[in-house]
DNA sequence: GTCTATAAGCCGATAGAC
DNA sequence: GTCTATCGGCTTATAGAC
């Protein structure tokens, strides 16, 4: 009910992001994310009845705050709808430079859960990687983009992609080309959305 | 020493695999791999040095096989080069609607032990990963494509980010789109590549 | 809402016999 | 090379006091 300063469940918030983003879920015990949020676990499972729904917390908590960036990202980057994208890439790019690093969260946390579709923090992990599409698909098809949904399909595969490869060779380049071939596609479709508008009945 | 039938490190793999991929690393004990494999505890220290030994010899079972059937499924695939990486994409759409699909265990071996970065597992995921992007960007060099690195860094990117999207939403459509995706990059780097040979002054 | 204390069981790895 | 038996420590979660 605290409506100032850093509730306590906040702080368990901090701390379990910390840890699970840096070490994985499994390898973090409660114990953990109880003695680094500075409560004892009682009280930790005053605020979280369990793990599972701990580890939901956490993604939630990254849900709005990451896209917010994605978007800021977007519409900071100069030129048109291709370069606007491709920022987004350089600038996860220049992310994935610092040594603290993991990756995705979502993505990570889908893969140690693989077996186990029906978890909380999955279900949020895939709403908010479909809010991201969704709001590509309905900025590319304001761009005139014919098939919008289909091209921020591909382009979510792209980034999502890089997440992955760059954590397994933790090579920041990875994202670059992903970054071009976001764009490619991209400046592809805008040709075709002109071509089309020069002469409909082509199609 | 024994060249026939299955040797018992052989079935501890095949114990292995189906647990590792199955239900994640750290979500399974030796305890369980000795148990399916039909042995005790000390057989399996005894061919396995410790679990991350066995983590790593499990992935590193899945390198030949896996590289294999990609490389199958690309030369079966009918049609030019944009359709046989297009083939590769849609064997892997069929393979992702089995229930017992866990999308890629190399990706999601480095997911969960991303804060360990020097471990054996993820050295052999590298290389494995490597080794199908040299083959791929060797591929499109004989076939004329000028930046044929560049453009299998892109498609493997594709490749790698339909496996995490697929799992996190358990839609083979993402993989559909990736090769689409894939397909069309293809297309524009053959066109610039005849291009290029038909007045090559400009490059 | 937060504390101390602990239950009940599983973890990776090992000892010693044959 | 394979067995039985077990170590010390860590796991999620809970009991009861205040």
């Amino acid at each position: 009910m605290a409506t100032t300063g850093a509730t306590t469940r906040d702080r368990i918030i901090q701390a379990a992001t910390k840890l699970f983003y840096g070490e994985g879920i499994r390898a973090v015990s409660m114990d953990a994310v109880a003695e680094k949020a500075g409560v004892t676990k009682r009280t930790l499972y005053y605020h979280f009845s369990s793990k599972d729904d701990l580890v939901a917390a956490y993604l939630d908590a990254r849900d709005q705050p990451n896209l917010t960036i994605l978007k800021r990202w977007f519409v900071e980057g100069g030129g048109g709808l291709s370069e606007k994208v491709r920022a987004i890439f350089r600038h996860l790019a220049d992310s994935a430079r610092s040594p603290k690093w993991r990756g995705c969260g979502f993505l990570r946390t889908t893969a140690e859960l693989a077996n186990l579709p029906g978890h909380p923090a999955i279900t949020v992990g895939r709403a908010h990687k479909k809010k991201f599409e969704d709001w590509l698909g309905q900025t590319f098809a304001e761009a005139g983009i014919a098939n919008a949904p289909e091209l921020a399909r591909q382009v979510v595969v792209l980034m999502d992609g890089s997440f992955a490869t760059v954590l397994l060779h933790r090579d920041p380049a990875y994202m670059e080309a992903a970054g071009d071939a976001a764009a490619a596609l991209i400046k592809a479709a805008l040709s075709a959305a002109e071509a089309g508008r020069q002469s409909p009945s082509a199609n």
